[in-house]
DNA sequence: AGGGGTGCTCACCAAAAGGTGGGTACTGCA
DNA sequence: TGCAGTACCCACCTTTTGGTGAGCACCCCT
């Protein structure tokens, strides 16, 4: 069940409904820094996340339409994700709050994910 | 139960476990529009919310530090809410999310919440 | 046979989020 | 008495979100 369509307050509300979900600001981060990933990269770029919600908040974004999602008629199968132009513009928009995240977890000592690439 | 307080995986992470919430974003910007704010005006200002539900999402916003309130020692209760300047920082960080949304909004044909204030 | 890899689906369940319908205390007014 | 206003609290419940543990199909290798 992708993002509710309406009826919204304003601009915010339809935008926090788009990339609401645990996974789907980290799976829009992941993209943006490496373009084009395979489900299993995608994986392991995000260390918590299970198979079973990856799929569902790509089908989801996909579904907005902020991600492109292509299947190559492979064995064994193969699927790229990447950014659609309005995923990218949504990360861009995104961008000023990512910073502002960032300047919090630098004031109450928040701890940062630890993982190797 | 306000934010998690990491570990994130990175800033925005951070910021969008503050503001998740049905109601906080939109609390958010009430008060970014009139500064002060009481109860039941802000109740008002947001249709369909549960006196239950705001109540909570202004304690958490309260919490993490980005909504104000203010106690008077008046009967019948007297209290206020305003933006702390982190209140007021992330309400900017979120205006390039809120104009995204807008376009969105309009290129998807969403309807509008629609209310006499 | 086993293991590895690819990208998923399904059934079921736990936890979290959101909501409903009571209620409180106090004041003022009809 | 009733109603209105102020700002909440509590118990209980429903809905949504997130997760677990199976499983699938196909290929390759030891």
């Amino acid at each position: 069940m992708a993002a509710r369509r309406g009826p919204y307050f304003c601009g915010i509300d339809a935008a926090m409904d788009v990339v609401s979900g645990k996974w789907k600001s980290l799976i829009l981060w992941e993209l943006a820094e490496h373009g084009v990933r395979r489900f299993a990269q995608l994986r392991r770029g995000l260390p918590g996340v299970s198979e079973k919600m990856l799929v569902q908040q790509l089908r989801e974004l996909e579904e907005d339409g902020l991600v492109h999602r292509e299947v190559f008629p492979e064995v064994p199968p193969r699927v790229e994700y990447a950014l659609t132009e309005d995923g990218v513009s949504l990360n861009e928009a995104l961008a000023p709050l990512g910073e502002w995240g960032v300047e919090r977890m630098r004031r109450i000592g928040a701890e940062k994910v630890v993982y190797a690439p």
